[in-house]
DNA sequence: TTGAAAGCGTTACCAA
DNA sequence: TTGGTAACGCTTTCAA
């Protein structure tokens, strides 16, 4: 082992020190940390003899020090729960991408960085890391990353089903009001038979949005259609569509939870010969641009991704700053994005805003 | 301050430390260390005191400190530089999206995490962080986080652009064989006059694109017909689809380079009144998983991402075992999976490939 | 104004 | 088999 190799580090050139900053500059290693950092009370002359030092031999000062010196690494842990069988797909969902962008963003703006986590994570494997928070999105029931953080004593930002545990905060969407509002929107519009196309009760949301729609179906005397499509992507997605449109009872509306790509929708009802919006209204809950730009544009229920990681960043910066275990939590709007998918346009001419008053036939 | 708040952390309850085991259990601080680290020859009764208390007190080793020792943290940095003004919007690209996804997987296979960094991060912001290494994907020219990892010596993988750099380790993709494998696909299935859309030479990829493209063109005696969307995102590539199909000379295809949502694209073509392949074929550069559940399904350029992701993670790994500053780079293949929109139907046998206007059943 | 020394919490070496 | 002691590289008293 020769010198360039020392410590057993990957090191090819041994990493210059503070005290080799000192050294070179014929001072102490406190005086050139408080030069370099602008601290204490220097002459000029010699901040500016160690900081020419620094620059010549390249210092740079080792982050691992200076952390365990501070106590905190302003690092996050984060990870997604569903999909945790494909680690990663869920980049692939447009909401999570969101999720994730908007959550990187809302903790760097407080100084803080995200870790990439796999959700399939052992403690043993974060462990490691100086983690001063954590971050599960979307969690599964029971979701052993959550179990984990929290006997851990870490900071846990997550959705509600964490709510009341000591150090666990929480942000969820209101789910209920939302379908609600997708649900009245459609049957103001005149539509009657609403089928609704979902995963199934995957995560909260998804098990949430599926009992309101079935109460709010009981509510109307109205028959609950419910397509499930098993598996998460584009390609089971469609097919649900199109089992939910080639029913015997042909619906009139379509309710896409599942997230599917909203151009791929249309395409499908237009495989099934259905006119959208004439002849069948949809909305889809989705994050993805496309809707806007689709032919005829989609109206979508956005969960908001941004809302919901700053609200929830900000719990954990509170609980993090006080360093209270006290349980936070929150429920944020959605927003209902009334596109011409949805709006049934009257019949003869064309004013596009009027609600029809009769189912049409 | 009282006892629960102790050297200035955001810890409500002071953290139990190893002395505190060890004086728990009645052991040593080494002693301890060993048993929880399963090293040294202890004798079981000891290591399982030793685990007992820790279990007891709610142990859990100080990672900085554990990283301090170490001499790495096993973390790497990782940022996309395009798209350096609109901070994260590359999670909307599928492409960005799987290529982040894939490095996660790859680095976390060798035991490394990624760090997610903003386009737009200085030095000063990432200097605290403990990074043994930093990625960079898709940096733009004179990409500045290029240069300022480069100048602090961080050992870097991003594209071609650092090529011979001390410490930099790129992965490439061969833009020019890609891009003749598709125009030479195009021309044999009849196409005479093709046209690309693009967003320019934004990134090296592009460049490369739009000069191959412009050198066949030369060799084939055509006229390039270039459509340029000046920015990202669905709506400006629509645009730019629309705006070369408006033209005067029609083209029989279209290359979109640029990154947008297959079914848009064909949207598009049908708002023209051109059927797809039938009398415009369509090939995109796209990792996005709708093109096969598109109508016709739409051929496409993938860039695998994974395997970009794969090489380069595999590069940097070598540099960071072998602790050799010596550049190392690699050029990886792409894949033209073609699909309907990009087959001329054999004229007469419309059975086979004609789009389906009326569902199926 | 400058510097010596004491930590931060862990692991590794070597002596007992 | 166990434990004292010395690092890891930095910041921060506190004394000169």
């Amino acid at each position: 082992m020769t010198e360039t190799s020392r410590g057993g580090g990957p090191a090819a050139v041994p990493r210059v020190r503070l005290v080799d900053v000192a050294r070179e500059a014929g001072l102490s290693k406190t005086t050139v940390s408080a030069a370099l950092n602008g601290t204490g009370r220097l002459s000029p002359e010699v901040r500016e003899r160690a900081r020419e030092a620094a620059r010549r031999l390249g210092y740079r000062p080792n982050a691992t020090a200076r952390l365990l010196r501070a106590g905190h690494a302003r690092l996050i842990g984060y990870a997604v729960g569903e999909y945790a069988d494909a680690n990663w797909a869920y980049m692939e969902s447009p909401y999570l991408a969101q999720l994730t962008s908007a959550t990187a963003t809302a903790a760097l703006a407080r100084g803080y960085a995200l870790v990439l986590l796999p959700a399939t994570t052992s403690p043993n494997e974060w462990a490691d890391l100086p983690l001063d928070a954590a971050i599960v999105a979307d969690p599964v029931t029971g979701d052993p990353l959550v179990e984990d953080f929290l006997a851990a004593g870490i900071p846990l930002f997550t959705d509600r089903s964490v709510e009341g545990r000591p150090g666990a905060h929480w942000v969820d969407v209101d789910a209920d009001g939302a379908v609600r509002e997708v649900l009245d929107h459609l049957h103001a519009q005149g539509a009657r038979r609403i089928a609704m196309v979902t995963p199934g009760p995957t995560t909260r949301f998804n098990a949430a949005v599926l009992e309101t729609y079935e109460r709010w179906c009981a509510e109307h005397g109205a028959a609950a259609r419910i397509s499930l499509c098993a598996r998460p992507g584009n390609g089971p997605a469609v097919e649900a569509v199109e089992q939910a449109l080639g029913g015997s009872e042909r619906p009139d509306a379509l309710f896409v939870v599942a997230e599917a790509n909203p151009p791929l929708v249309l395409d499908a009802a237009r495989r099934h010969g259905r006119a959208v919006p004439a002849d069948l209204l949809v909305v889809c809950v989705s994050e993805d641009g496309s809707a806007v730009h689709a032919d005829p544009p989609v109206t979508t229920l956005s969960l908001r991704p941004a809302l919901i990681a700053e609200k929830g960043v900000e719990l954990l910066m509170a609980a993090l700053g006080s360093g209270s275990r006290e349980p936070t939590g929150a429920l944020v709007p959605t927003k209902l994005e009334i596109r011409r998918s949805s709006v049934r346009p009257a019949s003869g001419s064309a004013a596009a805003d009027a609600p029809a008053d009769r189912p049409a036939g």
